[in-house]
DNA sequence: CTCCATCGTTTACATACGTAATCGACTACG
DNA sequence: CGTAGTCGATTACGTATGTAAACGATGGAG
């Protein structure tokens, strides 16, 4: 009975927004993640406590008892969302290739003098 | 009384498959639309005409009578989609930055040989 | 010990989304 | 003319998401 591959299951916009902060600094408890979040997104601390417990059945986040209360740390690495998300966004919008995405960002002015001078080094690297 | 500036309502992924369909050729019929997308997406013909209705109240289409049907067209550009997209998840994902989007696909070997000399070419262009 | 603040859990409810069946109008065929 | 097929519109329904109040356990203050 191995356990199916269990492909990450999808993050919603909300719930990013709290593993943002996990990704900062964790473990954290609900009302410190709350701290962070609830005054900018204008939430209340029970809005941030049902995304916690949704992130958790999605197996996104760990906890551990601290006391009566939990400790919530990301079960999954920012590296890993990230990619997985740039992916989907290449596939569906771009066919897959990473070109097309660069060629309408320099196109579209999204690309600063400073981005581009990064992105010149990042390739010479890669020549390497 | 101006219009609001009516900034464009959120296209959902199955709605954006339907767009697709439209962007490649247009105008269109229901029917036509399902031509293309129904055996691949396993959906009916009752399912495209939902999507193209709710495209349609979005603004994103456009209808033009047509004897007892419709013709569908876009009324936004791919172009300013794919824009739009792309700037949601470079601000979501990476501060807004370019640079690092592309370092990760860098990174992650999401870029091909291929890729990495469109971009050098691009990049030689930006700067002339 | 008692009571209150605080946890996590449960329940709630509106909107969006995926997917589709049904309905009333109309047209083309016989 | 009546009828069968087809169209868009309406209605349906389950799950996901955003947002939060209510509830039950519990630990710390007095």
């Amino acid at each position: 009975m191995s356990e199916s591959p269990e492909q990450p299951e999808r993050i919603s916009d909300a719930e990013h927004a709290v593993m943002e902060v996990l990704w900062q600094r964790s473990p954290l408890t609900a009302a410190e993640v709350c701290e962070q979040v609830c005054t900018p997104r204008g939430w209340s601390l029970a809005t941030v406590k049902t995304l916690l417990s949704r992130l958790v059945a999605k197996q996104a986040l760990a906890t551990e008892p601290d006391g009566k209360r939990f400790l919530y740390s990301p079960r999954v690495a920012r590296e890993s969302y990230v990619g997985s998300e740039s992916r989907r966004l290449v596939d569906r919008l771009f066919g897959g290739r990473a070109a097309p995405l660069f060629a309408h960002l320099a196109e579209s002015d999204a690309l600063t003098e400073d981005d581009i001078a990064e992105i010149e080094a990042l390739l010479k690297e890669l020549k390497s």
